[in-house]
DNA sequence: TCTACGATCTCTAGCGACTAGAGGTTCAAG
DNA sequence: CTTGAACCTCTAGTCGCTAGAGATCGTAGA
């Protein structure tokens, strides 16, 4: 039935360490202990940390993901806050992809532009040392 | 003909502790000093971390940053290993960006599923309870 | 020349999200 | 009952800065 941290570990395919440190941080709650002091856990707490783990990996800042378990809790309500985190994020990954894309095209025309012959006529180099070489803006 | 690194901060647009920093990190060589102790700096200086912000910027990290400084410093060497630094630095970016995209479409999917009703029967929240609710792989 | 006050100095600590290790205790198999 | 893997807490380290405390320096006005 109840099982150690080690198991947990296992199943839900998170570290050790990770795992205090999670109830540390809040999002895991403070886990009931043996006789000895050692954490045990039920299926309930596998299927919160995994849930806490693919967040992670869809790359939900822990703030967000202490949000949702906490709406998760009341499976009656609308799911419209959910949906709000889920969005937020998107257009913040979004964001990061369009920035991320101006950096690539810079580099790309930087490096396009070299003619690969000595360091001081490096195209490379004087972009670098000089922002008016950049055809856009960065961030 | 010497300025204070308050001047220094200026003339670069780096922070006074940045820039202190950056000498703890070897990116800016140790400032001479005043008769009183206070770091004193010159126009190469200014250019130097003029192009470190600008690296920065650009998504180079410190210990790149450090590399293609060495080498501007042989100008009449070829510029092979500074263009195979930002090359490399292009495709980690293009790396992000593929990951990055990969991540916005399991999003936009997730969302798009939902039909923001009940949390109970949220598509978000299953998606992030289960990935193999997921379309594909995610790092 | 004295004084005032902003700028600078060093040192320490904090951020976020973990990760690594030391040194000590508990659990479970044999 | 013994053994040794797993567990415990606590501290410290990572990276690239940033923010303070408390002391000293530099410079301009009176
Ligand atoms: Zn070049
Ligand atoms: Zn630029
Ligand atoms: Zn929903
Ligand atoms: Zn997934």
């Amino acid at each position: 039935m109840a099982f150690s941290i080690g198991e947990l570990s296992r199943r839900a395919g998170v570290k050790v360490p990770t795992i205090r440190y999670y109830e540390a941080a809040g999002l895991m709650p403070p886990a009931p202990r043996s006789d000895g002091g050692q954490r045990r856990y039920g299926r309930a707490d596998a299927e919160r940390l995994t849930f806490i783990r693919h967040a992670r990996e869809l790359g939900f800042e822990p703030e967000a993901i202490r949000e949702l378990l906490d709406l998760t809790a009341h499976p009656e309500q609308s799911c419209a806050t959910i949906d709000a985190i889920a969005a937020r994020h998107l257009r913040e990954v979004e964001r990061r992809i369009a920035s991320l894309g101006r950096l690539r095209d810079e580099l790309a025309r930087m490096i396009g532009e070299c003619g690969h012959g000595r360091i001081g006529d490096c195209r490379v180099v004087e972009t670098l040392a000089d922002h008016a070489h950049c055809a856009g803006e960065h961030p």
